[in-house]
DNA sequence: GTCTATACTGAGATAGAC
DNA sequence: GTCTATCTCAGTATAGAC
């Protein structure tokens, strides 16, 4: 199976569309003539490089999550606060928001019963990941209340995706920092 | 536009299917074929009904929305205390995902950029109806922290919708209740 | 209300020239 | 790597008979 690591350009520019669009529209909201037209190419050529759409949602997945975690990884060697940590962590979420986004593995966790076994093992890498880092990182920020941990980060991670869908159907673009700093105000009380 | 309030009996089971397969596969991830099929009649027999598909999808969600909201009312008038409120409230959405579906204005948010408008419009009725009812509710069940209900309600909905997609890629099928849970626990504390 | 038959469109995908 | 041309299939939808 294709990887992301050795892309040409024109290969990078595709999962660059189709990110955004899956993001958008979910995954049978576009087709490959959708991606044609953004990036200024034919059909056929999109074939040429993503031979089937299962392969290229594949690679955008993997990149999208492996950029994630990256990031979680990033997070925890900037040595702030923990709970500064939690709340650039919240910033990620909220960021995509307000790219009109919703989460990647949000919007194919939703549509999950159309997809490939494989693409669903990446979507289960992430939440794992997410929930694992949260409950450790949590723990750090209010010790008192570490036997909770993993409860609070299944709680602020579902926040986090499900607030991203309210938020834009009823147009509030802050909607993850607002559930975000809820739950935050709640364990500091 | 139709309503679904003089529904025949095959418009009635139409409309049954079609709200399963939106819950389960999405707006885009279903035909007029998977429902003719479900129901045991034919494609042109459903266009017979429903003419187009936004037509039939608006009935849907606005029968939806409203016995959503007449669940709300009924939890109102149970004379239960808040928190058991609260409690019955988090199981309505347990019991959806227990029945491997979404929440369906959580699925149509979701995939809300392909959506006609009125639809879009019914999905911010459910919504700002669940947040009404919720910051009532939360006001009740915990009067010290009244002030920010407003907050919780967006958490604990966001939370719910969430909860039902990353309980349902990572195979956890109590996560609406667990996070509600987890919830209502830091609220006690 | 339901059916068969049939448009028409767009989607995913391939062949083969340049 | 990109293109034109083409294939096949599914999707939405309509016409008209029963």
């Amino acid at each position: 199976m294709r990887t992301y690591t050795d892309l040409s350009i024109t290969a990078a520019r595709i999962v660059d569309v189709a990110e955004s669009l899956i993001q958008r529209q979910g995954l049978n909201g576009f087709s490959y003539n959708n991606i044609a037209r953004a990036v200024g190419i034919r059909k056929p050529s999109v074939h040429h490089h993503f031979s089937t759409k299962a392969d290229l949602v594949h690679v955008v997945t993997q990149r999208y999550v492996d950029r994630f975690i990256s990031q979680l990884e990033r997070l925890d060697h900037s040595h702030a606060a923990p709970k500064d940590k939690l709340l650039s962590y919240a910033q990620l979420f909220q960021d995509t928001s307000q790219s009109a986004r919703l989460c990647l593995c949000g919007m194919l966790g939703a549509e999950s019963e159309s997809l490939p076994n494989p693409i669903r093992e990446h979507l289960q890498t992430f939440f794992n990941a997410n929930l694992l880092w949260l409950t450790a990182t949590l723990a750090m920020a209010w010790p008192r209340r570490a036997g909770s941990a993993q409860g609070t980060a299944l709680l602020l991670l579902s926040s986090l995706e499900g607030a991203m869908i309210v938020g834009r159907t009823l147009l509030v673009n802050d909607a993850p920092m607002q559930a975000a700093n809820a739950l935050f105000d709640q364990l500091d009380s």
